[in-house]
DNA sequence: AGCACGCCGACT
DNA sequence: GTCGGCGTGCTC
């Protein structure tokens, strides 16, 4: 009985976004599986294209309009039934094309390329075609023949058949092989081998010494030319000769090989992290698909608790992932999981090459390491039988993809996690309001961590600087008198520093430097930006709309500034202030090199340096014992972005960076400067309280409408003609108003922050809402509809719960 | 997406 | 009269 398989091609668009059915071919219905990828001819012309198999169904009689399979590109599948479903999931909820899922779970490398070639089928032809288009050759690339002046002759060649078009599906996914050799002779004949040659071939009785050494394992060669003194001519005589067997052997890439990881043992538990573990062993032996939320303060000692969590169910042959953020995926980080399970664990981030990725996704794929330690994609991993996922620093807002298809790595994981009916464990110092609220609401179990585990490590002494005040008395604005003493007085006493220049977001904002001030939207809870274009001030959310103040609305001063800084200007400054200091800078300039992330902070690591100067980056996961001052230049910066979470942004990274002080035995310091001392998230951070801050921020939340308490939606409009963007923009809300109820917000139309970017024009509307049954249909009518303004360069997108509203 | 088909303007 | 412009429809 003959099988048509369902396939799902690599077409990106809706009226392509189906299973389309292909003929197996005799020779293929013994290989082919679901969720293999294959080759098939798809459309006119004979394109070929790849695709995912994604069903097989058995048919008494074969239709005769289908086209046949051309080739199986796996021996395996490379998705099981498993991630089949989770990417129909992917689908559903990101409103995404199931191609662009599929695509999405597999490493890059697996992705085809595609290669259009013109083969010379009649040799009789003018030689201007044979050698000044062909170049002699017999094929040439489609795109190279383009740009010939004889192309159109080429397409009457093609009418008249005396050329063809040749279509290539390539795919990257090489396996590294090496090659070993392996003896071919007892010892006894190897020996009289060594008597026939001659006396003074000692490279050939070296090799005869070594085989007859070697029982009957395998020796790479590369091993043998570099370390034994016997070179490949040799290794070929001894192959010709009979002596030994040559064979090529697969390899992983393995990043890490020139890394010794020193087994450590599980730490001892103090009473709260036991209390936790014990909690999550009840779910994971009970095979329970609960959330906890593990709320601990920075150096509570999360990671152990992850550690020894992911130990159990190793202990009953199951397998785990643990989501770290990209930012954080440090060294350090991987050394942690790579000493406490050694083999058992891949890893996978973007610092990876795509073969290194390709290889670590294979050791998964064949079992042979069982705990998954990765950015946001690790959640793919293909593991089988998972009994745990940890999401560590669950705040993160790189957990979502901010491209399509726009998955929450949250999300998927929960749903991975009722699939294995295996618990889910979100940890973090600072939950996001969002996991806070479920705990609160019992949705997710709760779990807190209130003391540092090493012994005598307190919370560091938190110190607020007004510079406002500062600005008064000194002329520089980066750096306070108080820091920098602190600073002077660390290097003194040979302790290290560490100073973070918040630089997060890039929309402009204007500040009073005399009061702080900076200008809100009076319809809403935010500050307004700046749009040097239009030399407006503008909110975007509701689209307000006012000018640029030249005096403070509040204290009259006429400071009133743009804001924003640089590494490298405050590093210059550092020098000047303090010559004596040696200072590693890290950023997005200085890291961008494989490695250069580790090896900066190996150096520091190393006492190589006093003070450790950085964005973001380095607010996480960082654990250097010495380190026993924390300065935060910029406070406001994240602060004053038209977000409702600002606030949230800003608390989390004062805590996080916080926590980088007084790890060690010798107390932590942190000076934290700010031109708005009184507000509460920098207030609360100085305090550190989350709890606090968590019930200040609900009830701001809750007055602002928005999430934990509402959903939220965006949807983007873009073209290269403002009012074409902002017409469709206001159509589309017209008719989504329809499937809404009366209980959902609509915040816009309005024009995006960054009005223009590639010459297109962005328009966006906010829905925020709370139970909107139709919102689903009403979405997917929407994109369904813009179909044919698509060819006219409209494009459209859907964000479910955007991380970043601007 | 990418390819073919089809119907209107400026060329030998 | 035709070459070629890009609007439209379809891809198992």
């Amino acid at each position: 009985m003959p099988f048509i398989a369902d396939v799902i091609v690599d077409v990106p668009a809706m009226q392509t976004d189906q299973p389309f059915s292909y003929a197996i071919p005799e020779s293929l219905t013994e290989l082919i599986e679901i969720g293999m990828r294959v080759e098939v001819p798809f459309g006119n012309g004979n394109r070929h294209i790849q695709g995912f198999i994604v069903g097989l169904t058995e048919l008494d009689i074969m239709p005769n309009d289908l086209k046949p399979i051309i080739n199986v590109l796996d021996l395996h599948p490379v998705l099981n039934e498993e991630l089949l479903e989770l990417a129909d999931e992917m689908k559903e909820t990101t409103y995404s094309f199931k191609i662009t899922c599929l695509q999405t779970m597999l490493p890059s490398v697996m992705r085809s390329s595609y290669k259009k070639y013109v083969t010379l089928l009649d040799n009789n032809l003018p030689e201007k075609i044979t050698d000044e288009l062909f170049l002699g050759l017999g094929e040439i690339e489609w795109d190279i023949a383009k740009e010939s002046p004889h192309f159109s002759e080429l397409l009457e060649l093609r009418r008249d058949g005396k050329v063809d078009i040749r279509y290539e599906v390539t795919t990257k996914n090489k396996v590294k092989t090496k090659r070993v050799i392996k003896k071919a002779l007892e010892n006894s004949e190897l020996l009289l081998e060594k008597e026939k040659t001659r006396k003074n071939a000692t490279q050939k009785h070296r090799l005869l010494d070594f085989l007859m050494e070697i029982d009957e394992s395998e020796f790479s060669i590369k091993e043998l030319l570099e370390t034994h003194d016997i070179t490949r001519p040799t290794i070929n005589e001894g192959h010709k000769s009979g002596w030994l067997t040559i064979e090529e052997r697969e390899v992983y890439r393995n990043p890490y090989a020139h890394h010794q990881f020193k087994k450590d043992t599980p730490l001892k538990l103090n009473e709260e992290q036991q209390l936790a573990l014990d909690k999550m062993k009840v779910s994971m032996d009970q095979e329970k698909s609960d959330v906890f939320l593990l709320e601990g303060v920075t150096g509570s000692g999360k990671t152990e608790v992850y550690l020894q969590a992911i130990a159990h169910v190793l202990e009953k042959n199951q397998t785990a992932i643990m989501l770290v953020p990209e930012i954080s995926l440090t060294p350090q980080t991987v050394t942690r999981f790579k000493k406490r399970f050694g083999d058992d664990v891949a890893v996978l981030h973007s610092g990876l090459s795509q073969g290194e990725k390709y290889d670590e996704w294979r050791k998964i794929e064949r079992k042979e390491a069982r705990v998954v330690v990765g950015a946001r994609s690790a959640i793919f991993a293909p593991l089988e039988n998972i009994g745990l996922i940890v999401i560590d620093e669950e705040h993160e807002g790189s957990y979502k993809q901010d491209e399509t298809p726009r998955y929450h790595a949250k999300d998927l994981a929960i749903w991975r996690g009722k699939y294995h009916h295996c618990p889910v464990l979100l940890g973090s110092a600072t939950p996001s309001l969002e996991a806070r609220a479920r705990a609160q609401k019992k949705v997710y179990q709760l779990l807190t961590l209130t003391e540092r585990a090493v012994s005598k490590a307190m919370l560091p002494q938190i110190d607020i600087i007004d510079m406002k005040e500062e600005m008064k008395q000194s002329l520089t604005t980066t750096f306070s008198s108080t820091l920098l003493e602190k600073l002077k007085s660390g290097i003194a006493k040979k302790e290290q520093s560490v100073l973070m220049l918040n630089r997060r977001g890039y929309s402009s904002f204007v500040m009073c430097r005399d009061c702080g001030y900076v200008l809100p939207c009076p319809n809403c809870d935010i500050s307004l930006t700046l749009h040097m274009d239009t030399k407006q001030m503008k909110c975007h959310y509701c689209g307000h709309e006012e000018r640029i103040p030249y005096r403070c609305p509040v204290c009259d001063g006429d400071k009133i500034r743009y804001y924003g800084t640089g590494t490298q200007k405050v590093e210059e400054e550092l020098k000047e202030l303090l010559p004596e200091a040696r200072v590693i800078r890290m950023d997005v300039d200085t890291t961008r090199r494989k490695g250069s992330h580790e090896k900066l902070l190996a150096q520091f690591g190393n006492q190589e340096a006093d003070i450790l100067l950085g964005t973001q980056m380095i607010a996480k996961g960082l654990d250097f014992p010495n380190v026993t001052l924390v300065g935060v230049l910029n406070a406001d910066t994240a602060l004053n972005l038209p977000d409702f979470r600002s606030s949230e942004k800003t608390f989390q990274l004062l805590t996080q960076v916080s926590g980088r002080a007084g790890r060690g035995e010798k107390a932590g310091e942190v000076i934290i400067q700010t031109f708005n001392p009184e507000h509460y998230a920098i207030e609360l951070a100085k305090a550190q309280d989350y709890e606090a801050f968590y019930q200040q921020e609900m009830r701001l939340r809750h007055q602002g409408n928005y999430p934990p308490f509402y959903f939220t939606a965006q949807l983007v409009v873009s073209h290269e003609e403002e009012h074409l963007a902002a017409k469709k923009m206001y159509e589309i809300v017209a008719f989504l108003k329809k499937y809404l109820s009366e209980g959902a917000i609509l915040l816009g139309p309005t024009p995006k922050s960054v009005a223009r970017i590639n010459k297109r024009y962005y328009y966006q509307t906010v829905i925020k809402y709370k139970n909107e049954p139709n919102l689903s249909n009403g979405l997917k009518i929407i994109l369904e509809e813009s179909q044919k303004e698509i060819r006219n360069g409209l494009r459209i997108t859907i964000d479910m719960e955007p991380q970043h509203f601007i």
